[in-house]
DNA sequence: TAAGTGTTGTTATAAAAAAAACAACAGGGA
DNA sequence: TCCCTGTTGTTTTTTTTATAACAACACTTA
């Protein structure tokens, strides 16, 4: 067995995720690393697990399907593949979060008519998957026209992919990676400054997106940092970077332009 | 607002299970409860959490994406809509589940092929979900065919749907709930004894299920107290219970036969 | 057969870690 | 000056981990 303790670590890790403490998940794993049924002694010395913390533990395991019990002395115990097991316990969180998801939608739904509040505010979202999620419901919601500044690298194939169902306007200022073509779809315009604006030039994580005129996202980051974004529906926010974007277009000399 | 407070235990059991601390489900709650965004101060006052701890939690939840932080003087937080914020959550968890599969895999792969062993265990699993996903299990690798003696209220409509598909050969025991009729395909047979054995007949969530003719899976339970099953594949066990469904098959008389 | 030893299963207790709860301070704004 | 906000530190509570102890059983040996 070359198992070592990194990846040991790391699956831990994914299982407590999945609600499993350390000592259910070393059990767990030594279950599965041993060839058949194990009696308590020997998951113990396997796994570490003080041998008399071995049983409650064994019994939540069981609890959970992740272990199956024969009641022989001394009782033996065999893992549950993992394919069947974590499945078996991602149904049980699938359930609670569609629970949860209606009993709060019941809370939330109250207000949604009420509450338009708040263009004014300027959001701060960290983290690229919760920027990503942010960029994926603006998409989703778009109606007219997106223009954007970025990296072509980072964002322009995700947003040719999901915008051209929709036959949406955009233009897009962005770098040259090389000279690789262009994914695009008729209604998209790509144009490449001969002097790109330094985050875009630089290669970082970076992004205006200007959706529908009207909403901003702004994406700044480098490579080797978590970045952040802002998002905003504020008029002065979006004149700013409406502004800033016709700068770019107007000023920075366009090198190459393809639809 | 007509929330109670088990409406709201409800809510951060499921929550809970989603990985959120009783102070992140209560100031979510509290914060979709609002109209528009609100200040800490004010979160404090409806969610009952302690204002000083009120903003590692809000930082923490929005790591998580389920608040947005503006970051005027005095900061505002906004909820993310629950479809949202639990899709999100979720999508980490699924992530580190598919993670944890394939290591485990990994782990367990290693011995597939070594270890047949142990058909002579016999395997106690408990809890109707369990017991439903070893059911479920066994019947997408049955091979040839399936004897049973149930209760078809419990089991019926599912082993018809599941094995019609692969046209298996199967023979059922159970009772008549009433003059209905029973959904079957050809090649599956239904048999209904004058006097059914006494869990049977009492409507008990009790089953015999022999597959293939070498493995067995026995459940036992009532309709109010947890159900337990045993599953083997020793050929003691797989023997007596062949006897017992040939017992009943002869000697009960059969009241009904039904193809 | 009885005694001794080792194993098994269970429970209780102590220690450590994480979450909850509380206290205090500094800075900013009215 | 007072109040609010944000932050940090400390204490308490809860949960998990780690250890200790006991009873019962099984096996071996004299």
């Amino acid at each position: 067995m070359s198992q070592n303790s990194e990846d040991i670590s790391a699956i831990r890790e994914y299982l407590k995720s999945l609600g499993l403490t350390k000592y259910e998940a070393l059990v767990y794993i030594a279950l599965l690393r041993v060839d058949g049924p194990s009696a308590a002694t020997e998951i113990h010395e396997i796994s570490g697990v003080p041998r008399a913390s071995v049983y409650p533990v064994l019994d939540r395991l069981a609890q959970k399907n992740l272990v199956n019990i024969s009641n022989t002395t001394p009782k033996q115990f065999r893992a549950t593949p993992p394919d069947e097991g974590i499945t078996s316990l991602m149904k049980g969180i699938e359930k609670d979060a569609e629970l949860s998801k209606e009993a709060l939608n019941k809370i939330y739904q109250k207000k949604t008519e009420t509450g338009r509040g708040n263009q004014e505010l300027i959001w701060s979202i960290s983290g690229m998957e919760n920027i990503l999620n942010k960029l994926s419901d603006l998409t989703s919601d778009i109606e007219s026209d997106l223009r954007a500044l970025c990296n072509w690298q980072f964002f322009g194939p995700y947003i040719a992919d999901t915008l051209e169902e929709k036959k949406i306007k955009a233009v897009i200022i962005t770098n040259s990676p090389d000279n690789s073509v262009f994914q695009t779809y008729e209604g998209m315009e790509i144009l490449i400054p001969e002097h790109p604006p330094e985050p875009i030039g630089k290669g970082d994580i970076s992004g205006v997106f200007i959706i529908d005129s009207k909403r901003v996202l702004v994406i700044m980051g480098t490579t080797d940092l978590t970045p952040t974004a802002l998002y905003s529906e504020s008029p002065g926010f979006v004149r700013f970077f409406n502004s800033y974007w016709e700068f770019i277009q107007t000023h920075l000399g366009v090198h190459h332009r393809q639809e």
